[in-house]
DNA sequence: AATGAATGAGCCTTCATTCAT
DNA sequence: TATGAATGAAGGCTCATTCAT
């Protein structure tokens, strides 16, 4: 009983958090103003969490969760590995759409990660970042090992899908007021199927 | 002269500036930190710089302007338009990998930037991004109506091609200790262009 | 219950930031010496002020508020005009007497009130002072329509009242180690209404 | 001759200085702004002066000599005691009229004179201040004597004179923006004889 | 005589964190 | 479970002062 208690106040936490974190970046952000949007005082989330570091981790892990179990929900389903290519872009590109606070979060973070500064529990949150993108990059290998691809560096290809997403993702963020465009997803998996030439061109 | 010797001195620091900040971030770099790596005191900078947002500002400016010159070249250059972009994506890639440190100070400031914190020095960052995407889209724009490229947002198509881009970057240093893959700029083109699916495939 | 105490810690640092500002002025007053006479630390006092000007400002604030409410009971007492300057000039007398250091911290800070700094704070600060003076004047006023006082500009009595005590309570405090002659409020009022020329004398 | 050269720009740099010491107050005005007004940079100033005090307390003895050549012309005139006092008080309010940023910085220096810090320059300032008064208070005195005045004590007279000057001054700095009453002289040396109470008034 | 460059000391302010209640 | 009160640590910035040139 008790427990769940406490593991709904986190939840609420993590929602104020995640609000705080993408408005103003990890270090600016400050625990008076994620407390203030509860409606709590500041060592009162001493209560749930040990720092602000930790806060933030565990924060990012929840949705890190989320996001893979969402994910495996796609490798089980007996669907073709192309198939699930393309029900991976869908999700990955709703998941952000639906939770463009935890992108900016995530971006933000991203960099600093593999920075000098290296704290034990942003260690972790590589580890996670790193074991999502494995799973991505073992679909593709499939993709490739299955005849769908050409054959190349798994990586570069992981890579390429998820910069074209995010940085449209990010353009929109910047550009467009948040509006992310409609089709995104057919737009991508065309793309990085069929490539943007023309095709009575030769190069 | 004497504006000599104080620009020289500026570029030094923008040297010392960008590691710290490349390696902390802005929030968590200190002016103290800077000017160790500079033998010189705290105090000192403020002769170069009249605040820690001011030093910033100006380093990235610095590097952006090089970036921009190096793009002027390319477009002035009576070379079709796609090549003209397979040049320009050679020519991003390189001046990413011989400026990781810069490379990773934009990216961890390119979200704050769109966000609630508006400082009218950040503000005019954001004007020059906007600046050189939209630099790159009219070259995209310019391969559509040349019939270089399918139609499609010429938006869609610089982000993606960015993306791709720096997210390999991005991976590169994060899982690949900062060595980036030789050959990326042909991948690049090559995925952007032709596409990735095998030959003998149909969706 | 919880503002009162608040009320009663920010009359405490009132206190010690009296003590201080009166020594220092206010530029060399520092937030470090006011808590230490409080057996507090530094940030503790911005639990209470947000900002050393603001300490300052609600401090004079606070003892202009003592001072406005004894001149109210004068103003109200059905006495006549000039019954009440005299009480007036004793109640400023004796007032200053009893806060030496509020003395000098107003007379401190009176010339870089009308100087070129203006911050919004110190413009109230101002306000404040003009309303007292006004508040003599028309006393003032008052006696000259009451024909107690000759005609003449109420302003310049009202100075003129102002300067012969606030100078004479400056030159005790220099010359005669804050020892204020006892019945420096008679000869005050004397002096004004008779002069000091002796009676068998023709000018 | 190099002696005059430098005694001339020390008064150059006083010029300047008490605009700025006027203007700011001793703590906040800063070297470089008084460098500035004159077209050289900081350091040189420490070529006529050792420190930012030794400038400040130069500059007031400066003042204070030129005040003090004044009086001694009026003392040594060949007229009644009450007539020095009447050139006395002229003479004192036309050099402050002519002085105001004087007026000012001595009184903005006057408390602080009076404080804790006993730096030994400040101390000589506060003793040139204590000479002036006795002058005045001597004169004072004489008129008692010569039976001008009624008997009272001096520095009762002195400072009751000066103060109803000065604050009148101050008064007109701060609210008739600098332009000070024409008559004040007469107006001030007749208040102090003959008192401000009207005639058939009996009290 | 004057300056460019640099520094040391100091101060205001912020904030994550702690603790008694 | 939650808070009011307080603190230690740290960072940005200012400025009088020095010194080599």
């Amino acid at each position: 009983m008790k427990k769940e208690t406490i593991e709904r106040r986190r939840k609420e936490i993590f929602e104020a958090a995640l609000e705080v974190f993408a408005k103003k970046g990890f270090d600016k952000a400050t625990l008076d103003e994620i407390a203030e949007k509860l409606n709590i005082t500041k060592p009162a989330l001493y209560i749930y969490f040990k720092s602000k570091e930790e806060l933030f981790c565990s924060m990012v892990e929840d949705k890190l969760k989320k996001l893979g179990t969402g994910l495996k929900q796609i490798f089980k389903a007996k669907i073709s590995s192309l198939e699930k290519l393309k029900k991976v872009i869908e999700y990955h590109i709703n998941f952000n759409k639906e939770n463009l606070d935890f992108f900016k979060v995530v971006h933000n973070a991203k960099l600093k990660i593999g920075s000098d500064e290296k704290t034990r529990l942003r260690n972790e949150l590589l580890k996670k970042y790193k074991k999502y993108t494995e799973k991505l990059s073992s679909l593709v290998q499939q993709c490739i090992n299955d005849g769908h691809l050409k054959k190349d560096d798994k990586y570069f290809y992981t890579f390429a899908l998820l910069g074209m997403i995010n940085q449209n993702i990010f353009g929109n963020i910047l550009f467009r007021k948040e509006k992310l465009i409609e089709t995104l997803d057919k737009k991508v998996f065309n793309l990085f199927l069929k490539g943007a030439q023309a095709k009575n061109e030769n190069t």
